[in-house]
RNA sequence: GGCCCUAUCGUCUAACGGUUAGGACACCACUCUUUCAAGGUGGUAAUCCGGGUUCGAUUCCCGGUAGGGUCGCCA
């Protein structure tokens, strides 16, 4: 009978929510819910110094904004007397021992509590690297604790796993070097050695380590900045896995645009790259597009309304039916929804809301405007759709040239050179106020 | 520097030793309801180098090179 699977995250809480730190997150919790195990989130805040209260809240938001949920959570600054018993039996057993120290910087102190390195070879299996071994001599009696009630982050880290049951132990590359000496740790400890799985790091762009410096945003900066949570996801999976990578569906070209769910069924831990992956933020935005078409209408207005210009939010409001019909147009010009944001403060489509004054240099000709009027006015209001309105004015637009025909109409609509094409232009702002427009053109 | 990890288009990646090395983003061209956006079609572009093993290496092994990680009383 096999263990039931117990994962954890364990971010610190010394800086807002990194974007590895959401996607360590991910893979833990495809993993575990494949596994239909137990996921903990574990606050690792030792440093008591760098620790604070609203870095916390950052992760923990981000967390709740991507929707990824927890089964537990511990605090490392809750259990101080659990590391503190741990610290005893060690030295109890003489496998660690109370150490006099020279002190060289601010904050050293005299003595600490260092581990009895046994100094022999430690080999593990990793399940994206494979057999990794370690000469953990070299490490020497390394510091486990500043005292009996100051555990360093090593100890405390192991002994948490070992308290939990963690079978798996799935986060960044970077602590491959640290394997080696907790594993020491978990059989000093007598405990079982967990399975480790080492995901690669998100590169920047020149494939050192992501820093804010090369534009990497905390996890919560993406909210703010109109990305769907659903995006983000989508973008942070594929940095280091890929769905084509399942054979059942290889053949040719998968789409790269793949939901939880999906994730959920296709994920492989041992299918995941070993090389680093570099962050690029457009295909982030290509994503989020994508997944901007595929919400539905309803989730789109929502999304609309909710990132509305406060300048222009009560005035939206009272013209809420013609904002509900321009939102595709709006979704289309943008990756964000900050920008739409910024599309609508910036009066965009305002020709929408207000019947423009279209210059007469813009305008060009007025030519055929007259009879445009005349073929459209033989629709009927509810008839009146992209559809009708190309059929009734193509063939002539076709004989008199389309430019000829066809600029002067999207003028008279809007007002400006760049604009949808005129048949949507006239369907969405209806019969009555399209005739009204080129009416007014044409004085 | 020691130790460890890694190496396919610019980027993310696919290819149980046999493929014209595939897809996606970006880019370019063309196309479309003479504009914008979206869409459609096509295109440029990669197996780091050198040795093995093999009938045959992107794939396996060794070496080199390059990049990254780590060497705290941070995590």
């Amino acid at each position: 009978m096999k263990n039931r699977v117990i994962t954890r995250v364990a971010p610190s809480p010394t800086g807002l929510m990194h974007i590895g730190t959401a996607r360590v997150a991910l893979f833990n919790h495809l993993f575990t819910k494949q596994n239909d195990g137990k996921i903990i989130l574990r606050i690792e805040d030792t440093d008591r110094e760098r620790s604070k209260p609203e870095f916390e809240k950052n992760i923990k938001d981000g967390f709740s904004w991507l929707g990824l949920a927890f089964d537990e959570v511990w605090k490392q600054s809750e259990r101080t007397e659990i590391y503190t018993q741990y610290l005893q039996k060690l030295l109890a057993e003489d496998l660690a021992y109370i150490s006099q120290e020279e002190v060289k910087k601010e904050g050293d102190r005299p003595s600490v509590i260092r581990f009895r390195n046994p100094g022999q070879k430690i080999t593990f299996q990793d399940l994206i690297h494979g057999e990794i071994t370690f000469d953990t001599t070299e490490l020497g009696d390394f510091v486990i604790a500043k005292d009996l009630e100051t555990p360093i982050f090593h100890f405390a880290n192991v002994v948490d796993d070992l308290e939990a049951g963690t079978t798996h132990i799935i986060r960044g590359d970077d602590h491959i070097s640290n394997t080696p000496r907790q594993i020491l740790i978990f059989k000093a400890l007598g405990g079982p050695i967990p399975t480790y799985a080492h995901l690669p790091m998100i590169l920047a762009p020149d494939k050192t380590k992501l820093s804010k410096r090369h534009g990497a945003w905390p996890v919560t900066e993406y909210r703010d900045e109109g990305y769907l949570k659903e995006a983000v996801l989508n973008f942070i999976v594929l940095l280091g896995w890929s769905p084509q990578s399942r054979a059942e569906i290889a053949q040719d070209g998968t789409e790269d645009i793949v939901s939880l769910d999906q994730m959920l069924k296709l994920f492989d831990l041992a299918k995941v790259q070993k090389k680093g992956a570099v962050f690029n933020l457009e295909k982030l935005n290509w994503l989020n597009r994508e997944h901007l078409k595929r919400l539905s209408s309803t989730e789109r207005w929502q999304k609309i309304t909710d990132w509305l210009p406060p300048t222009k939010a009560d005035f939206m409001k009272t013209n809420e039916l013609m904002l509900q019909k321009i939102t595709p147009l709006i979704l289309e010009r943008v990756s964000t929804l900050k920008e739409a944001q910024a599309l609508l403060a910036n009066g965009e489509f305002d020709y929408f809301f207000h019947q423009p004054k279209p210059s007469q240099e813009l305008l060009r000709t007025t030519t055929h405007l007259t009879e445009i009027a005349s073929r459209l006015s033989e629709l009927a209001a509810e008839d009146f759709t992209a559809e009708t309105i190309k059929n009734k004015i193509w063939d002539f637009a076709t004989e008199k040239g389309r430019g000829e025909v066809l600029w002067p109409l999207r003028v008279a609509l809007s007002g400006k050179e760049k604009s949808p094409d005129p048949f949507v232009l006239a369907a969405i702002l209806g019969r009555a106020e399209t005739l009204n427009r080129i009416k007014n053109a044409l004085s």
